[in-house]
DNA sequence: CATTCATGTCAGAAAATCTAACATCGGCGT
DNA sequence: ACGCCGATGTTAGATTTTCTGACATGAATG
């Protein structure tokens, strides 16, 4: 169940795409960035990259917003369950290795190649 | 299962992402669309949008091709696949109504509002 | 050696996104 | 009524991404 997780927290949606998704402004989506309730990567080039977590993180905060929390509301929200995951972490220490995540990188979703770059040449031997 | 399957199908992917994801140039799989081996989405302006399935599809051809199929040969391979994909459908009739799709699209990945923009005073009544 | 296949590279145009600034609009306290 | 503030709209100019089309290339192959 891990790589699912992993999928899901893949940067790779474009700003655009996710205003389709949640039918929401580009103005929105950044303006709940600064508000730090998002916190999506960003390319090479500065473009930001979403996830489908926030994807759904998105749709959480439009639902929050429809049912008239304000934005302070849901990032107290929001750092409430933070901290209580972070304690939870906290207790069960190392749930996942480097090499678990090393291992899950080179399975279905990114297969033989995936986001390291592999050089050029590089390919199957035989 | 059903909607897993339309959420693969989402073409929300640019071709940056998927260079990414696949570890194949821009090139490649426009060369690859040229011939006939993925048929991604256009947006509104043209940019092509690829779904998981894509990627999937991609990473297979990449592994056909290091397996010394050539292309047309991979082309053949698909085009067998889908004749009896058809043959299938055309056996098991209706398997999916359309209503069924739009209620999976209000379903969780899209949920209440996804890709049909409602209009902009669209909220839920109280 | 001339072709063909798969890919690289380049140029110019169009689309998408970025930041920053200013505008608007509804609610709310005084 | 007034002014403030939170959430969003709008615009401008710059930067990045993607597009198509053309030409180049390296390996394989007849």
């Amino acid at each position: 169940m891990k790589e699912k997780e992993l999928r899901r927290s893949l940067a790779v949606l474009p700003i655009g795409t996710v205003m389709k998704l949640t039918s929401l402004t580009a103005r929105q989506i950044r303006y709940y960035e600064a508000q730090q309730l998002v916190f999506p990567e960003r390319n090479e080039g500065n473009r930001r990259m979403y996830s489908l977590n926030d994807v759904d993180r998105l749709l959480e905060i439009k639902d929050y917003l429809a049912d008239g929390v304000n934005v302070a509301g849901i990032k107290a929200i929001y750092d409430q369950q933070q901290k209580a995951a972070q304690a939870k972490a906290t207790a069960q220490q190392k749930p996942l290795t480097d090499e678990d995540v090393r291992r899950i990188l080179q399975d279905e979703f990114i297969r033989q190649g995936g986001l390291g770059h592999p050089t050029p040449g590089m390919q199957r031997p035989l």
